[in-house]
DNA sequence: AAAACC
DNA sequence: GTTTTGA
DNA sequence: AGAAAC
């Protein structure tokens, strides 16, 4: 295994020769190869802004006068795009040296010379103000100079251009009164957020108790009420009461609600002990509700209880030993040979303690103990402040161009659709050339993960799928996708979760929708695809019924597009409380 | 708990 | 009245 | 079997 024939050419240091690739250099043979090459720095740019801005460079990279190729290294690159504003920012990601070289400008460079047709000079674009003249010395552009004058950085409005299609287009034929959530505005917070936390608690209690399919009502109706676009009051309860997923039972909630400004049952449930227990239990990983449940049914109430309960359990020594000290057990995960040189910017991360060897091998088996989720308690229940999701996704992009150049990634899950703190980071990460039938990913997968536990950026594997290839017949399965579910943990910071999905290129668009969320919306889409399209959609593909032909997505909004969808954009996905 | 189906 | 509800 | 993900 471990097909690394092109060891890591890596994106830093150019080291070595590398007579492989078309170096550029117009020295090797024909036509000096005159495709810009243009570097993007995702930091600060929204995933929708990452992806318009590759489909922006894919799109023009097989036409005439404009002809661009993504590079995966700075270094290539003849011009480097980023949002980043501030030399220390930009550092993080480009050397600072290199940036001297090169013309480093904002997106909006690249949207207006697309839409011009032709470079346009980069005086107006720099990105750092700092840069502005190396930038416009480097400019790529067919002869300069047409700027200077506008010293000032007017073209900020001209952010707004982006991409024709998805950022504002908040499609016309959203319908709040639809029966799917995929054809509704689901926002963050709707007008009615108060109501909808008091019928989540009792959603989120019939789950605990495993009442799935009242807890499924619940659902449904807390999506309906999050897209409706009024404040609830007595006169409306007529309208609402016409709507989908609102019966007798929920119309009577909503009616004690208007008159109590609360539902008691939802007060009596959030007071309750049990309710308080099983909630706290499952905040532990590995510990759902059915667990949950043992554990209070064995007398535990509080967490120093649970703690009790799995410390003394010495059903195993040994076990117990192996699970705690996660100490100096360094099972070899090596079959890997890329361990020389560590050529990137150097210690930067200067682990904070030895960075504890995990456990894992190479667990096929995802074994976490309800003994380590407790250790990473207290750095697992923080959330995650936006600003730090994306510091960890730098430090992943980064990390994984090592490992396999010209890979893309998209950060979705909460933080996609819009939410300040996260629980977690989920990525989706492809590449516009690997090979489709998938081996190739599964290697990305491990030696990513390898990677980062060597740095000390991994502590623990939750879990590592085994691959399966993309499989028509069985679509959907939840390994049918590579994942790795993480620890993840920045020098010195807090430990985070951080879920890694590697989809082969036909997958990577449906594997961003069916990630992004949220839970409810997902549903609907499945729903809406079989019972309005005859269609089958999942993370992994989207499938005709009749005779199973794979529809390859090409974008995003491709995805709403064969799905017959209005587009929605992903901070109006928030369908769940 | 509500909707779709028979 | 029975089946389906994401997979 | 149960828990994990959206």
């Amino acid at each position: 295994m471990s097909p690394r024939k092109r060891s890591r050419s890596s994106s830093i240091s150019s080291s070595d020769s590398q007579p492989r690739k078309r170096q550029r250099s117009s020295s090797d043979g024909s036509e000096p190869d005159k495709r810009l090459k243009v570097y993007i720095v995702q930091a600060k740019l929204s995933a929708d802004e990452v992806a318009s801005l590759y489909a922006l460079v894919d799109h023009h990279s097989v036409n005439e006068s404009l002809d661009f190729e993504l590079t995966p290294s700075p270094r290539d690159a003849d011009v480097i795009v980023t949002a980043v504003h501030m030399r220390k920012r930009l550092e993080r990601h480009i050397d600072w040296a290199l940036a001297k070289e090169k013309p480093i400008v904002t997106p909006d460079w690249l949207f207006n010379s697309v839409s011009a047709g032709e470079l346009l000079p980069c005086g107006k674009f720099a990105a750092l103000s700092e840069l502005h003249d190396e930038t416009v010395h480097n400019c790529p552009d067919g002869d300069d100079d047409s700027d200077t004058a506008a010293s000032s950085p007017p073209t900020d409005s001209l952010l707004h251009l982006r991409s024709p299609s998805q950022e504002p287009a908040a499609s016309a034929d959203l319908d709040w009164k639809s029966r799917y959530a995929c054809c509704r505005a689901s926002p963050l917070v709707c007008v009615n957020q108060h109501l909808v936390s008091r019928l989540a608690i009792i959603r989120r209690s019939r789950e605990l108790e495993d009442d799935k399919i009242s807890a499924l009502s619940y659902d449904h109706a807390i999506g309906m009420i999050k897209s409706y676009p009024y404040e609830l009051t007595e006169d409306r309860l007529n309208e609402v009461n016409s709507l989908p997923h609102i019966g007798p039972k929920m119309i009577s909630r909503i009616e004690e609600y208007l008159d109590n400004g609360d539902i008691e049952e939802a007060e009596t449930i959030a007071n309750s002990q049990r309710y308080q227990s099983l909630e706290a239990f499952t905040d532990l990983y590995g510990v759902g509700a059915t667990t949950a449940r043992k554990l209070y049914a064995a007398g535990c109430r509080t967490f120093e209880d649970v703690e009790r309960y799995y410390g003394v359990s010495y059903e195993d020594e040994a076990e117990e030993e192996a699970d705690l000290d996660d100490g100096l057990k360094t099972e070899e995960t090596d079959d890997l040979h890329l361990a020389s040189q560590h050529n990137d910017r150097a210690s930067q991360h200067n682990d904070r303690k030895p960075p504890r060897p995990l456990r894992f091998a190479k667990p096929k088996i995802p074994s976490i103990t309800p003994r380590v989720a407790l250790d990473l308690r207290d750095d697992l229940d923080q959330r995650i402040p936006r600003e730090e999701v994306q510091e960890i996704f730098a430090v992943i992009v980064r990390e994984l161009n090592a490992v396999r150049p010209g890979c893309v990634a998209t950060i979705v899950g909460g933080y996609r659709r819009g939410k300040s703190l996260s629980g977690d980071v989920d990525i989706v990460i492809g590449h516009p050339n690997l090979s489709p039938t998938g081996k190739q990913v599964k290697g990305l997968s491990s030696r990513l993960v390898e990677r980062l536990y060597e740095r000390g950026l991994v502590t623990h594997l939750m879990y590592l799928s085994g691959f399966h290839a993309p499989d028509v017949t069985r679509a959907a399965h939840w390994d049918a996708l590579e994942k790795a579910l993480t620890v993840f943990v920045l020098p010195g910071g807090v430990r985070r979760r951080v879920d890694l999905i590697f989809a082969a290129p036909e997958a990577y668009w449906t594997a961003v929708v069916g990630w992004t969320g949220s839970k409810t919306f997902e549903r609907d889409l499945r729903r809406w695809a079989a019972e309005q399209k005859e269609l089958k959609f999942d993370s992994t593909g989207l499938t005709r019924r009749s005779n199973g032909e794979l529809l390859v997505p090409t974008s995003e909004e491709d995805v709403f597009r064969l799905l017959g969808l209005g587009w929605v954009p992903p901070t109006l996905r928030n369908a769940d409380a």
